[in-house]
DNA sequence: GTAATTATTCCATTCATTGGAATATATCGA
DNA sequence: TCGATATATTCCAATGAATGGAATAATTAC
């Protein structure tokens, strides 16, 4: 749609302004902001009021730095927010209420086996009440629920929402997912690939903060990846933008990969089931992540050998990510150790060089996620946050599909945001 | 930057929503307009009154559907604008001088053999003067001059323009084309890689005008590719985003394909020089893209084998798109014949299924680019006037560091927008 | 012919940003 | 120590873009 606009959007967006540059940047003085926004000192003054009783930012002491009056510092306050994020794949639930700061206030964890939807629904409701309330919140308290789960899934008809269709869990059909949690618990909900929460995640508190536009890969119970562009998450035409995992392992048709039923794509090669199925034929007996880790740290040959074939077709797809997009940063993560995750880095740093053309003058950065092992978790429970405060200049446009993750978003504050 | 907004750029930018619209859907109402854009129709009549007096939109006959007040035709001024493009490339430099309706008003075309820097200055300060002349016009009323030239490129020091680096002409080494242009015409200069150019041309004037998200393959001397997001035209960090005829031609790096000085990349198998070898070692000389085609009508088997080759590797690419990017079209264009085109087109299309992961429920549109062999040069041509009248959210915010391109853009009107 | 409907414009109002001025509080230099 | 200077912040009035209400005009429906 090409609407036009007026001054209700753009006060809404500086406040947003004005938030995330104490968020990103702060503290900050009101002149400091100024200086940021290149908005009037007024203008902020004012902006800055509105948020300090929305109770969204709060004053620090007061500074001085040469002559001139001391200024007052600014900055976010934790509390102004919370949100819960949660993190589903084939093993296990993570659960994990962040505030405003992104500092993790609750953490939940349990393992799982391919429950069905009724189950989930269920586990994930008792999750989030029980975090809230230990964080002495009500689930309307809450800026809202995110929901990882991984990819691929697709828009519903309507495009109010999202049905979730993981090939991970067998039993699962177009489930409504976020539908039916926004029922159950009268809240904003956000389903997302996880990937791309993860990346929404870095963006908002991690490495990310400066970049504005990455690429994440992540390593999870498969492969997937995320994409933000100037600043904001790119989902794609049909959601599922990022995928790299289903890239063809060969460019051109006619070479020799794992035989399976599918075709041959690079995602097969980060498939843990296979690489436990892989290690177990080898005679080695694991089944998690940290068992994996284990056999890095002993430099277990299968283990190795597993690393050098994943970095092998990590390099090639950095490459592809490298001049599809040309990005300021790619960011690696996901729920690898941090152990492993540095050995696939060091490994594609290595092969990078002698796999790229000549002639290339500069290349992207490459990024370590802070997040850790709760990287999904800790993205998604971003999303609602995400949402309500950051500034993306489509909020500038009168076109507002968008709200269709229900609910009302933070009753007590920031409703005006 | 996290800039702000105040009212005037609210103003500037509803102008270009109303033109666009107008553009876009036209013939419209004022009505009409307040009704797509989201703006009280006061609003409207006011910002038509300010485009009608800067000429760029024209009152047609009135027209009345079913009951009520008959209602103006507003259309786009075809005479609003006119800009210059120039398509250079190893053999030839193509202009063309299109209006703001995306008519061509004036064409010029050369064959050159790798020319000199100077001399191709020389010889596009010629074409524009000549073509401005011929249509009545002095260079001064221009939007501007975009300059197509193949990727990559640079940025220089400053951020202020770029530096063409091309492989395809020997004797050049980061020559700043376009601060050389500037000087000698006074009127803003655009450089770009002629694939995003060519991109940018479908975006506005053809069947990417109703598509927000799409990537442009474009096939000249060699494979390039071009990124519109959001109907926003994607340049990169470094300004090489789409560059696609650089990814390695295996994702796994222990496979065989033509042995080069350089690692093996896809664009291996799109160069036409390398081609035209091809066949000339099969004993059939030729040298034009003509005369390809004349070879393809003939169904000259060199010229189908490499349409096979050519095919398989675009559809891999293809595959990488939509899973990097998950567009909502792709296009496909550049230089070659039309006939060509549909051909690779055709074996794409067929050769995808197979190639594809299964489970995808919705795959990207492909598009036939419209703007034929012209395609470069009318795109380049289409990026000052992109600049001029384009809606980009980013002209809500303060942060204007653009405006790299020099020069005044317009002189006698529209210098409001 | 009259009522209903739609397009467009005139006029007054609203409201966010902003320029100018005022105030407060610090450092710098003598 | 004291005045000069610099900086942060707020108060007040002005600016200007969008908008709501009302008026006008032109057409169709009945």
């Amino acid at each position: 749609m090409l609407t036009g606009t007026n001054l209700v959007y753009t006060k809404k967006y500086n406040l947003r302004i004005v938030h995330e540059v104490i968020r990103v940047h702060g503290p900050l003085s009101r002149a400091d902001v100024a200086r940021h926004t290149q908005l009037s000192v007024q203008t902020v003054s004012n902006l800055v009021k509105e948020l300090l009783s929305l109770r969204l930012v709060q004053e620090g002491g007061r500074r001085s730095e040469g002559r001139g009056a001391p200024s007052t510092e600014l900055t976010i306050n934790p509390d102004g927010a919370h949100a819960i994020g949660l993190d589903l794949d084939r093993d296990h639930l993570t659960g994990v209420l962040v505030d405003l700061a992104g500092q993790v206030r609750q953490r939940m964890h349990m393992e799982v086996e391919t429950p069905s939807p009724a189950e989930v629904v269920d586990l994930m409701c008792g999750m989030v009440e029980t975090m809230a309330t230990r964080q002495g919140l009500g689930v309307g308290d809450l800026a809202g629920l995110g929901v990882g789960v991984p990819g691929p899934m697709r828009r519903d008809e309507q495009g109010t929402g999202y049905l979730v269709n993981p090939k991970a869990f067998p039993g699962w059909h177009d489930i409504p997912l976020a539908g039916r949690l926004r029922e159950r618990l009268d809240t904003p909900v956000y389903l997302e690939n996880n990937a791309l929460a993860a990346a929404v995640g870095e963006r908002w508190y991690g490495a990310g903060r400066q970049v504005g536009t990455f690429f994440y890969i992540y390593v999870g119970s498969g492969l997937g990846g995320g994409l933000i562009m100037n600043g904001q998450p790119y989902e794609g035409f049909t959601g599922n933008a990022g995928e790299i995992g289903y890239l063809p392992t060969v460019l051109s048709g006619d070479a020799s990969t794992p035989a399976t039923e599918d075709a041959p794509h690079v995602g097969l090669h980060f498939n843990m089931p296979r690489l436990y199925e892989r290690l177990r034929r080898g005679g080695t007996e694991v089944g998690t992540l940290e068992e994996l880790d284990q056999l890095f740290a002993k430099s277990h040959p299968g283990m190795l050998a597993w690393m050098d074939d994943a970095a092998d077709h990590l390099t090639a797809l950095v490459l592809a990510i490298e001049y599809v997009l040309d990005p300021e940063a790619i960011c690696f993560g996901g729920r690898l150790s941090d152990r492993i995750l540095a050995g696939l880095m060091d490994r594609v740093a290595q092969l990078l060089p002698t796999r790229r053309p000549h002639g290339k003058v500069s290349v992207p950065r490459h990024l370590v996620a802070t997040a850790g092992v709760d990287a999904g978790a800790l993205g998604v429970a971003t999303l609602p946050i995400y949402e309500i405060f950051a500034p993306a200049p489509r909020l500038l446009l009168k076109d507002r599909r968008g709200g269709a993750h229900g609910g009302s978003g933070l009753r007590r504050s920031a409703r005006s945001l």
